[in-house]
Formats: structure tokens, sequence, C-alpha cells
DNA sequence: ATGACTCCCAGTGGGAGA
């Protein structure tokens, strides 16, 4: 079974190499963050004729996730952290071939002084609150998306630059120290990876070509999950697309 | 460098992203 997560930045503008990308990796589902369609905008049709299903909750002009999957509809999809109060589209969820899927576009947080930052801790309290009844309930569960933290130094091209900054805060790196204190695991430090392995790089500044980038993108498997993944990789390929999104999917594969 | 690029909604500029 091969999972993946990927933020289009757009799937108005990202639709066509989307598809391609489908038709080229064949995953059974896939998450998608940053749609910026309303429901009613969402290429449904375009994706079903192309062999995947699809759920979705988006918004105007920001956020939006998807949910696609290869073999049937997704059961007991969920749209946002139920109890949770939020304006903004970020969390879709369902069960795939007995695994439970959880799609999610993290709160960037914009500086740790603002009030999205507060927000952004306000939704992590929600969703790790969450998480513990959905993994007591689907103990084959696993967590994926833009989470827009960089966990370690080692997921940063310049730490020092970037200490302390959004993305790379204390509070945030202890909120995925949080998650994974749920019994999760980051699947792609599960394998040897190449050192400076990102999934974002700025659109700015020559970014992608000079390798400067952070790893915001993650995979995270449950404690029953853990034993079935069998790699993880980030997919740099879509990024060296001539209209590109800031994001590279990643990608995880688990045993049968 | 309060930048750089891209997307959106707007409407010849500005917010947001990360």
């Amino acid at each position: 079974m091969k999972l993946a997560t990927w933020n289009v930045n757009s799937l108005n503008v990202r639709l066509p190499q989307m598809l391609d990308w489908l038709q080229a990796q064949q995953p059974d589902a896939l998450v998608l963050q940053e749609t910026k369609l309303t429901d009613d905008k969402f290429p449904h049709a375009e994706i079903a004729a192309a062999g995947w299903q699809s759920v979705w909750f988006g918004q105007k002009t920001y956020n939006g996730v998807a949910l696609l999957t290869r073999h049937g509809e997704p059961a007991d999809v969920v749209r946002n952290i139920p109890g949770f109060d939020d304006q903004q589209a970020r969390v879709i969820a369902g069960t795939v071939a007995g695994v439970r899927v959880v799609g999610g576009y993290f709160p960037n947080g914009q500086a740790p002084d603002s009030d999205k930052f507060v927000y952004k801790m306000r939704w992590l309290d929600a969703l790790r609150e969450w998480l513990k009844t959905e993994l007591a309930a689907h103990p084959q569960l696993v967590l994926m998306g833009d989470f827009n933290i960089a966990p370690e130094d080692r997921d940063v091209y310049d730490p020092i630059a970037w200490a302390g900054q959004i993305h790379c805060t204390d509070e945030e790196r202890t909120h995925f120290k949080g998650l994974l204190g749920l019994g999760l695991h980051d699947a792609f430090r599960l394998f040897e990876q190449p050192p400076k392995s990102w999934s974002w790089w700025d659109y700015r500044n020559l970014a992608f070509r000079k390798n400067q980038g952070l790893r915001i993108d993650h995979i995270l498997v449950s404690q029953a999950l853990q034993p079935r993944v069998t790699a993880c990789t980030v997919d740099k390929l879509p990024r060296k697309n001539e209209r590109p999104s800031d994001h590279a999917p990643v990608l995880a594969t688990l045993a049968d």
C-alpha cells in the first residue's frame, strides 16, 4: 500500500501535473493540502476519470484539503477536528483498506509573537486530544500532511539562521514530540536518508537549485502500523516542473 | 534589505504563505 501527502499550493493550477503524478506513482491514498478551492469547484470528475475517488473539504482562497483513494470511497469521513470550532478547512480523515488516514494542513503560524501562532498552538492541542481517541478506535493510523514544523535542526538547511523562527520554535517542536508521544513514528526517520533532505523550498532566491529548504511535510505512523512500513521518500521530481508547487510530495510504502 | 516568488482576489495593490 502506497500512501502520500502533497501540498499542491492551488489544485486549480496544479491539477494537470497532479494527474500526471497519480499516473506515475499510483498511490492508494493521497492527501492534498492548500487546494484553495470551495467545495463546488473541486475537480472530482477529472480525478475520477483518472481512476481515483475523492473526498474533499475546502474554502475560498486559503487552505483546503482532500483525500484521494484508488480502490473505493474512504469510510467514516471526518472534516476538521471534532469539537474544535474552526473557520479554516485543514483536516480530512477517512478509513482506507483498514488504515485510518488523517490528512492535515497545519497552521503556518506566521511569527512566534503573532495571533496566528496562538491559533497554531490551540489547533495543535486540539489535534492531539482528538488523535488520542482516533488511535484508540483505529490502532492502524497514519497522520500525514503539511505540518509546518521542522522537527529537528537536521530538517533545516540553515538551523542557525532559522533558530527560534517560525517552524523551528521550541513550542512547535514540543508539539511535534507530543504527537510522537501518542505512539506515532516519523516514517521518514525509520530509514537511512540522504543528508539535506527537504520537502519544501522557497520560491525565491533559487532556493531549490541551491537545495535550501525545510522538511515540514511528514508521514507519522502508529505503533501498530510501523512494522509494515518498508520505505519513505520525498519525490523531488514535481518540484522540477516548470510551474511547481513549493512543496514536494512525500511517500510511504506499507507491506500488505 | 521591510526584498526576492507564487497564488489569490482584486482591480493597476496587498495579504498570505514558509
